[in-house]
DNA sequence: ACTGTAGCTGATACCGCTAACATCAATCGG
DNA sequence: CCGATTGATGTTAGCGGTATCAGCTACAGT
């Protein structure tokens, strides 16, 4: 930096001052020092910077592990939105999720001084460490609900979650049975919630869920209980995934899928508009949850955040593994 | 650090050496500043410490973005094991690939002073820049080849794809057809070339490759054309979301996979067991990948890692979409 | 001509840490 | 018993920026 100073003839303080954009520097000095930053190839030292009381430029993510499909794909969408808009991403995966994994995580984070954290809080343990953790820190939470005491990004999953139920009933199914994800996961209560409440909006009883762990293993596993069961005719899987498990389940049972039983999953997976049949599904856009979350995020460290909760509405994507219950109807008990 | 040092009755010159587990402490006097260090809450500020020439504790990841199945779990993989080390990451997801924009987030994360670098090199066009690229920061690419001029750990495509290529020709077949990957992917390359090499040494003719690009999509497309063909009953696929789109395309023209055609994926991701028929594919060890891809790095970083290429063994996993072509053999042409 | 003000630039003092050398006591070989 | 060596700790001087305030010029108002 003295060397750009010396060769644009003006005192580092100058060239600091470009470098960040201040107002008041006459045109032709700042033409001068731009030339000499490019004749030398200079390029500012984040640290020093961060140390001599400027932004580090680095924001923190914070999320589980890679295995599940929304996580990580927000990770990713956040990290190239960081990028164009000049942020670093400091990424932490958290191996297992607890109050003391996360506090430990952000303190990670606060010592190398990121402007602010995202945190990808797919469990309400998480949702619930959070509100309990009070930093100064810009934070956003990016979860399927409103996170109390944080700004937050979500997509609205229990809207999802309705739209799948009421296109299967729609369809004229008497009721529509759910395979949930496990318990403690934020987006499988919602999913959970937004099915019975649609079922109970058409005074139907919702029937007993079945439980998988978000994995088409899981999803196999309760097909097969599915199968077995002749009266089912529509049945709402909370993720793809599972819903990939069941379809086969169903199939290897012999039993049509999108004939004598529909299928609704939940994520829009790449494989979803591939599986035999192509799976109705309710897309959520990660991309745009990682997106809304680093301008959140950016917002909040201007100090102008407040408290908003963004809501991402997800949307019904109908394709072949659902389709009108005529034989269904007729084996099926009146709704 | 100063009230650490006041407070242990140190200089914080003391508390540097027990901070970075320097040996020459005294037990006594060791325990005595981290007991300080506990009671303040104390936590090293990573900008100073980098600015005064320490190490910054950061490595820099840069990958092509979210929408491949590989490239992402690998991100994640080096991520979580780098936490184990105690060491941050910071995650340059690069919009689209070329010698400048590897160029540019390698001078980025220079300027972030990471201890070392680990990129993501999964195109050609990134192995070249980078054999261009002759930076002092330690660099391990991650590939599908050996990369010229940097330590490098890759899965072995061509064993990968002579294993799939084997398997079929074992079963009775007479040729293997191949979808394989996009030109400029040297994952694509490589399982083409071993996919040639293995029906070579058997004495057959590789036929016409299909191309895709990954998607399902794009193996639907491939797949239909192969329905098509009614000669054609063993297709090795080059990834796992291609082989989804193949194996609808051919059961919707009625072909009945691991019956009629036999199919074999590569990667292995967690539907393929779910698929119908369940898929065999070939299992390539992201996790191995990345974790070995940064304890390479971090021999780097201590001037040991030489001139290392690791090579990761894939696994062929066989599921049901293969099976003895009893049928097939009737049919084909001898060979 | 003099003061006030605005606009631009410079000098200086740190930010919190570590490298390098200095210091001091204890131990050791001859 | 003395100089040399070893081990534990302290002192000093930056690392490369930015905050703060001071200084200088040009111009307007009186």
């Amino acid at each position: 930096m003295a060397d750009v100073a010396r060769l644009a003839g003006v005192s580092s303080m100058t060239v600091s001052r470009v470098l960040s954009g201040y107002p008041g520097v006459r045109q032709e000095t700042r033409a001068r020092v731009e030339e000499a930053i490019g004749a030398l190839g200079y390029r500012v030292h984040t640290a020093a910077r961060t140390l001599a009381g400027g932004s580090s430029g680095t924001i923190g993510v914070i999320s589980v592990g890679a295995s599940h499909y929304g996580p990580s794909s927000t990770v990713f969408s956040i990290a190239a939105a960081a990028r164009e808009f000049d942020r670093s991403t400091t990424v932490v995966i958290l191996a297992k999720i607890g109050e003391g994994s996360i506090r430990q995580a952000i303190e990670h984070l606060q010592s190398t001084h990121v402007e602010g954290i995202i945190v990808n809080a797919f469990v309400q343990t998480a949702v619930d460490a959070l509100s309990r953790i009070d930093t100064d820190l810009p934070l956003v939470v990016l979860c399927g609900d409103q996170a109390p005491g944080h700004p937050s990004v979500a997509v609205d999953q229990r809207a999802g979650a309705r739209l799948a139920t009421r296109h299967l009933l729609e369809l004229g199914h008497a009721t529509v049975h759910h395979v949930r994800g496990p318990s403690g996961w934020i987006d499988a209560a919602g999913r959970a919630a937004g099915w019975r409440e649609e079922l109970g909006s058409w005074g139907r009883r919702p029937p007993r869920a079945h439980t998988g762990d978000w994995s088409a293993q899981s999803g196999y596993a309760a097909g097969q209980r599915i199968a077995a069961d002749p009266s089912i005719t529509a049945v709402f899987v909370a993720n793809d995934h599972m819903a990939l498990g069941v379809l086969r389940a169903l199939h290897e049972a012999g039993r049509r899928v999108g004939d004598d039983v529909s299928i609704v999953g939940f994520d829009d997976i790449a494989e979803s508009a591939f599986s035999i049949p192509p799976l109705t599904t309710v897309r959520q856009d990660f991309d745009t949850v990682g997106r809304e979350g680093l301008s959140l995020l950016l917002r909040a460290i201007d100090g102008r955040a407040g408290d908003t909760h963004i809501t991402v509405e997800p949307r019904l994507i109908v394709r072949n593994s659902t389709d009108a219950a005529t034989s269904a109807r007729r084996r099926a008990p009146t709704g």
